[in-house]
DNA sequence: GTCTTTGCAAATCATTTGCATGGAA
DNA sequence: TTCCATGCAAATGATTTGCAAAGAC
């Protein structure tokens, strides 16, 4: 077994969610890139997998992120939804416009903007999604 | 005719669109709430109207949203995508998490910010998304 | 009159669910 | 052994599309 499966079994154990080769699949590849769509997952993992049913991709994303142990990103482009590995701190998505390139980026402005609007409007802030758009280097 | 469809036919006018009574109809009922569902929209007109077909409101939000005069919001909770009036300013929303009341938020903080991430990662940056999440007072 | 828009119904796409079987603890 | 997870197929929900008829300019 890898390191990789070792960690991650530790992972889902310490959230009381059983292992399986499916959902630590899901991880693994959730670990080498940015963030996902179910279906791209589902794709990753189909020729490693003789039966892996996109169902159950799903089901496993929709576990995951129920423990936040796997972020849904808001980006919804096109209407599919996006999955990446809950960043371990607070984190925003630069998405380049036309190759899709994602860089994360580290800090995150809002936190004093927060106060302010709870301030003004009453509201009790839980939090907030924030992707910037632009031309990545390579493309501009 | 009404100020209202006189002041909308100009604006379709100006962008080369053709002013038809469906079209004004989305957008007075667009222009009296914060932010739809293209079904809101429908079940809205559906009484005006003796036909109407969802796929024409679809079909307007869509016109409407590559000219410009709407705007699609990246929200899409449950997979439903949410189209509003494109504000005149730039302008963020803040939603509560129970009742889904969308308060418009007037100031962004965020123009320095992306000077920054300009500087630092080489993205031309043409622009972001950011949705504000919480309780609203009446809820809490 | 010409070309675009609409209504309707059927198609599509992402996601969800029911149910019987297989697998983890 | 006892549930929970999975595979498959069918259902759902939002959105899109083809086509003939109605409408804008």
């Amino acid at each position: 077994m890898t390191d990789f499966e070792e960690c991650y079994k530790a992972v889902l154990k310490l959230r009381g969610i059983k292992s399986t080769k499916q959902r630590l699949a899901v991880l693994e590849v959730l670990c080498k890139s940015d963030a996902l769509t179910a279906e791209e997952i589902f794709l990753n993992l189909r020729d490693s997998f003789l039966n892996l049913s996109l169902s159950t991709v799903y089901r496993i994303l929709d576990t995951l992120s129920k423990n936040s142990v796997v972020t849904k990103s808001g980006l919804m482009e096109g209407g599919r939804a996006l999955y990446e590995i809950t960043p371990a701190a607070h984190r925003h998505n630069l998405i380049c416009e036309k190759c899709h390139k994602i860089t994360p980026l580290r800090d995150c402005p809002l936190a004093e903007y927060e106060n302010d609007i709870e301030k003004k409007t009453g509201y009790a802030i839980s939090g907030h999604k924030l992707e910037v758009y632009g031309i990545c280097p390579n493309c501009k």
